[in-house]
DNA sequence: AGTATAATATACTATACGGTACAATAAGGG
DNA sequence: CCCTTATTGTACCGTATAGTATATTATACT
């Protein structure tokens, strides 16, 4: 290395992961992305390749980062009931609470990209799998200390939950009477 | 009307209505459409105004036709419980029969669009809504019938079976493996 | 039958796109 | 202090895009 890079390059991975997040891989521009990375385009190719590998590498932060945070979001609470119901209420106040989020990057990606290349069927499968784990451990510990019903499922309900969870972030999107989603979460939590 | 329109506009419409279903809007370009077509550019345009209306024209009239398939299997059997098993069991059996279908165009939109083009949040929402009351109605029918019990909610079951509904139909774009989504059905069909 | 009018086909526009060639620049090693 | 080498800025390339001008064709009405 003889000229140091002049960029933070994680700085702008965050931005083009914004970027991608708020409007997916085709509605994004190759000007959207310099913008919002603050650097020019040679410089974009030379450290992150082509806008599909730099959409990739944006994917695969943002699933790790997403993982650490309902990780931890579950676990901030004793209660396994406490956690899931905190969990689904910070997801739905923060949706309604100001103009909307862009909701979940990889959701996003599963609608987009996913049904036309394998690469992102892949990626976007193995998060959701992985967060079917987590809702699975968790279950798990509520069983143990005896919160939870012994006689239940934790991986079926895991799943299930994970789906719920898909379910709203995407129905949010066309932001129905806020009821209607409260009502599916209720119910969705009565399944603990 | 002095010369008459060579092609017939509503199959030229449902041909319009595939195109996008399978690679929504960005995706699709006007090649795409006027090839699956079988016009001219200037046919289309004349016909279904620019892009953007005959993509609206094209989800109204899949919306519609979306409704009346599920009021029809909603309706086709006695038992409400069998109903709805059929109903989810259908859905997950057409996705992994073959190679996959396109999923929702409804959601798929709702994905694209809605976040960014309030036109497409209103129609996408009243769909779903919709769908919610076509579920109600079928639950209030169980619950007369002594089917279900009378104790339980039929528009928030309902609605959280919408919500089921797309979390089904989008985590299944990632193609996990089947018993994930025959347990999320069968933990959601626990609940009527 | 001739004419008005709408649908068609061809060809074209202006623009935006993803990606890159090339020259200028800046830093570390000898 | 020069020379090598990686990064940067500018300017560009070919292509694909959405949309349209124009001329031609075909029908229904007078």
């Amino acid at each position: 290395m003889v000229r140091v890079r002049e960029f933070d390059k994680e700085k702008a991975l965050d931005a083009a992961m914004q970027v991608f997040w708020e409007k997916g891989f085709e509605a994004t521009s190759l000007t959207d992305l310099t913008m919002a990375m603050s650097i020019q385009r040679p410089s974009l190719y030379l450290a992150f390749g082509d806008k599909q590998q730099l959409f990739e590498t944006a994917l695969r932060k943002y699933t790790q980062w997403h993982a650490a945070t309902i990780r931890t979001k579950l676990q901030s609470k004793p209660s396994v009931r406490e956690a899931f119901r905190g969990f689904f209420s910070d997801l739905v106040e923060e949706e309604y609470a100001g103009a909307g989020t862009p909701g979940c990057f990889c959701i996003n990606t599963m609608v987009e990209l996913a049904p036309r290349d394998e690469k992102f069927e892949i990626i976007t499968r193995e998060h959701q799998t992985y967060l079917a784990v987590l809702f699975q451990e968790t279950i798990e510990r509520g069983i143990h200390t005896g919160e939870l019903q012994q006689d239940i499922s934790a991986k079926k309900l895991a799943q299930s939950l994970v789906v719920s969870l898909v379910g709203i972030t995407v129905m949010m999107k066309a932001r129905p009477e806020r009821t209607f989603i409260d009502n599916a979460v209720a119910v969705t939590l009565s399944l603990l």
